[in-house]
DNA sequence: TGTCTAATGAGAATAATTCTCTTTTAATAA
DNA sequence: TTATTAAAAGAGAATTATTCTCATTAGACA
């Protein structure tokens, strides 16, 4: 994702274009797998060391809000955030923090196939993803 | 659950009966729909009330460690826990805190049998969640 | 180039959770 | 039943991720 793509994706969503916003989104964006604020604010202040944590925060926010980026699931104290926009599941490892993208159409498919057939009472689907949990083998 | 079946769980594991420790696995089977340590908390407290928070968090933690509960993932800076230990999925309702159980066996064997198949690569799968995102519609 | 409003920065505040340390208690052995 | 002991509980302070407040700055647009 280019500077410029970033800058049109906030001034489609009415966004003033600032520098901490730009960065804060390329930062996601470049670390990819799900960075925490504090990732993000470590990555960021290599280049724009005055940037304040609560900017961040609050950047994090707004880019929430309108849909740029999303919250990740997780069962830890710690939010993590997605850059990925297009709908999509995750590998968890049972044993540290890695967090895997995980996409697959077919399976997509299948449980759109699914849940059409079965539906759930009193209860409308607005979206599915899986939490993929198990090991990943080191392929060294 | 009763309470002789708790006490035989914590013995199982070898873990103390304590009353804390019942009275917090009682209030979770209890409260159902993956209460917080405060929900929990505050319902202990009517009959308990000198409970420390500290110990409730101990025993939460000691609780997941010996599989007698579970954390709920979430998008939350708050845990969330669930004593329902058979392996199902959940439905989260976008607009609020709400999470439900969403058992379905039928759901599992094709999930299961789609990965048969379909292997991830340098992946092993230990368990496999869906989260259902959606609206819960009052059926008044 | 100036105006205006939204965004940022700095640091304090908050809230969920964890830690430290003392006291209590469940398990078990005598 | 009582004594022993290690583990658990209680109290409150500490920590940490996040939010808030308010003064300053800087994009957007006229
Ligand atoms: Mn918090
Ligand atoms: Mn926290
Ligand atoms: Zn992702
Ligand atoms: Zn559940």
């Amino acid at each position: 994702m280019k500077v410029g793509e970033i800058r049109n994706k906030l001034i489609e969503k009415g966004l003033k274009v600032t520098p901490q916003r730009i960065a804060i989104l390329e930062a996601i964006v470049k670390l990819n797998n799900h960075p925490t604020a504090e990732n993000i604010i470590d990555y960021i202040r290599k280049n724009h060391p005055n940037i304040a944590t609560a900017t961040v925060y609050k950047v994090l926010d707004a880019l929430v809000e309108n849909g740029l980026i999303k919250k990740v699931k997780t069962e830890k104290d710690i939010m993590r955030y997605d850059a990925v926009m297009e709908s999509h599941h995750h590998l968890y490892c049972s044993e540290s923090d890695r967090i895997e993208d995980y996409k697959d159409n077919e399976l997509n498919e299948l449980l759109e196939k699914y849940f059409e057939k079965k539906k759930i009472p009193d209860f409308k689907i607005e979206d599915i993803k899986l939490q993929i949990i198990g090991k990943f083998i080191k392929n060294k």
